[in-house]
DNA sequence: ATTGTATATTTCCAAATGGAACTTGTTTAT
DNA sequence: ATAAACAAGTTCCATTTGGAAATATACAAT
């Protein structure tokens, strides 16, 4: 997934952690070899589309050549009549994988697991099926996280006596502490990424993508089958 | 995931794909119920933090109640310090999950698979590698992929003279027919979401993810065990 | 030349994944 | 009020995943 499993794509990630640890190893200190890792939500591409996607290839720096990314990777960024989706994934396993593999190795706890406890930090009292949801994964696999968490003594689950279908979840005291530890490293991360931009840059893309959210009820969560009657080799 | 599970998340990528199908289900025509999917990327949050963050938090039409999302999905969407990325990993994922369901229905490759074909169709005659470097799909992974393309006829594998370690991969004339008669629904799908934006948006939203992505490459792809020496359960 | 290190790819296998079926409980419709 | 439909959560199980070891080749250094 990841993901986005990229992939969210996911799906990231995935990507779905989709996507998980040791394929992105960029020695920023020992200064040596950098590798990009990258996963989920790949996009096809080809140098021939609407104007209104190529208009934005190649600017704003899209380094003509030599940055520090291989051939392939600068042509799906730089190249690609899909720039926004995979510059999208991109970023989200940029993100997605480094710290996951942190909370992995500092917590022993897998993305499923660590999300429910974000999920609650955010907003306790929830039900596993708000955990979805909002983070995508199945609820067969929340399920499992929520029972290894209860097992742990991170969260507690308590029938709710309005519909005894739903298990209401909360933090205890040391899945709180967990959250409030670890939540630091991710606002950090993100504060780095950001300073490429100024306060106001920052404002207008989060403003841009808000816009995108917003709209993104309008969008099919499925697509047709096979809408246009072209020849097809299933059926 | 995938995410990108969102990818996955998501899922998504996710994401991951992280972040595969049935989880979104936004039955646009029926006009029923709406359930968002997401993966792979999740963002840890927490209504107090750095201000550069919290200025974007509920603006640009976040919408402060009713707007088709579930509530802790409005939550991490609208009041998390993390707000970049788990807007990253949200987009992505609502772009991943549908595209790649369709991919798996339409032509019965798994995202890898699908994956390896639009990277060759961006960029024939690459190796495995550099798909995998591009994507964040592990080697292994990508190697069964491949094995299994090949065996359908879609790509070939020929041994590199110069290096015989590596195999130069390109498409077959069925497997670039796969890719030209695919990719337009990436492209459409990418087209829809960004009907949000106009001309200029479209244009700032490019020019600063790309900024973004060209400062990744001094972002480190691990994080440092427990670099400040707080009481850790660890070891 | 020869040993040691690095790289591209594949294989192995324990673990995670997720679709589908199932259980339990709630709502809707007749 | 009774049956049908729906929803939350769990369990089953075949498949996929990805870390690690293995293989084969290339390059570097003594």
């Amino acid at each position: 997934m990841e993901l986005v499993y990229l992939t969210m794509i996911g799906h990231s990630d995935a990507v779905k952690s989709i996507l998980k640890s040791g394929f992105l190893e960029m020695r920023s200190r020992q200064g040596r070899r950098v590798r990009d890792g990258f996963a989920s939500g790949e996009t096809p591409d080809r140098p021939n589309v609407a104007a209104s996607s190529l208009a934005c290839v190649g600017e704003a720096g899209g380094p003509s050549s030599a940055s520090g990314l291989d051939a392939m990777t600068a042509a799906k960024l730089w190249e690609n009549p899909c720039w926004l989706t995979y510059r999208l994934n991109y970023l989200a396993l940029r993100y997605n994988v480094p710290l996951y593999n942190w909370v992995e190795r500092t917590y022993g706890l897998s993305r499923p697991e660590y999300v429910v406890i974000y999920s609650l930090g955010l907003k306790d009292g929830a039900l596993a099926r708000d955990i979805a949801s909002s983070s995508g994964f199945p609820q067969n696999t929340l399920s499992r996280a929520i029972q290894k968490l209860v097992g742990l003594g991170m969260i507690e689950r308590t029938a709710d006596d309005a519909d005894r279908r739903c298990n209401v979840l909360r933090l205890t005291k040391e899945g709180r502490a967990l959250f409030e530890q670890s939540l630091p490293r991710f606002v950090d991360f993100e504060q780095m990424m950001l300073e490429a931009l100024d306060e106001d840059e920052r404002k207008t893309l989060s403003a841009l993508m808000a816009k995108l959210v917003v709209a993104s009820t309008g969008w099919p969560g499925r697509i047709d089958p096979e809408e246009n009657s072209q020849e097809k080799s299933e059926r």
